[in-house]
DNA sequence: GGTTGAAGATTCAAATATGAACGGTTTCGA
DNA sequence: TCGAAACCGTTCATATTTGAATCTTCAACC
C-alpha cells in the first residue's frame, strides 16, 4: 500500500515545490527591499516587528526567540547588532533576574516605520495580488493549520 | 484610497504570517531529519536533488545555482563540501572551458536514497496530510503562480 | 536552610553565507 | 582579427549562524 516514505504524487510534489520556491523567492525580494530602504536584514526586521507587537514594546529574550522562531544564540547576536544601531535596548528584569528585557527604542520604531511601507508593497506585489480573494483565505487557513500543528511538538 | 504601502487587511496579514511561519517550521523539521538520517544540510540536499533531476545527473555550476536558487559563491562552497564527502564530482566542460560540470556520484545518489524516505515522510506529515485534497492543488496553483511571477524579474 | 535540577541568557569555536573583486573564456561587432 | 563586453566560477574578507559549554538565578523538594 502507500508508505509515507514513497514518492509524492505529482500534484503533491507540485504543491511542495511551489511552496519551497515561493518561500525562497519572496525571501529574496524582502531581503533586498529591507536592505535598500533601511539597511535591515530580514531577521533583524522580524525582531523589531516582534517587539512592536508586544505589550510595552518589550519581551524577554527567550519569549522573543519563540515569537521570531530563532535560536537563543542567534537572537543574542541579532539583538546585540540592533542595540549597537540603537534600535533595541536591553534592560534588566527585576522580577526575574535570569531574564533580560529587549525593548524597542524610539529609533527602532522609526526604523520600522521607515521600512514598513516598502515591505508591505513587496508582500502585496509578490503574494497578495497574485492570489484570488478566496485563495488568500484558503492559504491562511491551510498554512495556519500547518504551522499550528508543527508548533505543538 | 488604498495605497500599496498601507497595512495589510487582517485576512491578508493572516495568510502572510501563516506562510512565513509554516516556512520556518517546516524548514526546521527538514533540517533535523536530514541531519539525523544522513548528515546532510537542507542546502546540500537541495543540491543533490537538483543534480539527480538533471540530464546525466550533472549541471553546470551556474545552472545548478539557478535551479537551487542560491548564489554562485554559496554554491561553490556547498559543492566543495559535497565533493569532500564524495557525493559530487567536478568535471571540466570541454565545449565551454569557462564552465564546470557538477555531477552526482554513486555515493551521492546513495546518500540521497538513504535520506529521501524520511524526507518525504516529513513533507507528508508536516504539509500534505494537513491539507484537504483540493487545498493541495490550490496551493500548488497559487504558489506556483507566485513563484513563476517572481522568477521573471 | 540546603541541595538539586531547570530556566534564562551569553560565550566561544567552528561552520556557513554574503558580496565584491578577480582571472580565465567566450562572444560579437567593428 | 581585434578589442570590449559578457559570462563562469572561484577567492577573499567579513558577517552571520550553529550548537555545545558555561554562568547565574530561580523553583521545588527534602
Amino acid at each position: 500500500m502507500n508508505d509515507p516514505g514513497d514518492p509524492l504524487e505529482p500534484h503533491e510534489l507540485r504543491a511542495w515545490m511551489a511552496f519551497l520556491a515561493a518561500g525562497h523567492l519572496i525571501d529574496y525580494e524582502i531581503e533586498r527591499q529591507l536592505k535598500r530602504d533601511g539597511g535591515l536584514s530580514h531577521p533583524e526586521f522580524e525582531v523589531l516587528v516582534g517587539l512592536s507587537l508586544a505589550e510595552g514594546n518589550r519581551l524577554r529574550m527567550s519569549d522573543l526567540a519563540r515569537v521570531v522562531m530563532v535560536s537563543k544564540s542567534r537572537l543574542t547576536y541579532q539583538v546585540t547588532q540592533l542595540e549597537r544601531d540603537g534600535f533595541v535596548k536591553r534592560t534588566e528584569n527585576e522580577s526575574d533576574r535570569r531574564s533580560v528585557w529587549a525593548e524597542l527604542t524610539e529609533e527602532g520604531a522609526a526604523a520600522l516605520a521607515r521600512v514598513r511601507p516598502g515591505h508591505r508593497r513587496v508582500v502585496r506585489e509578490a503574494l497578495i495580488e497574485v492570489l484570488a480573494p478566496e485563495e488568500i483565505d484558503l492559504l491562511g487557513d491551510a498554512l495556519g493549520r500547518v504551522a499550528e500543528r508543527l508548533r505543538q511538538r
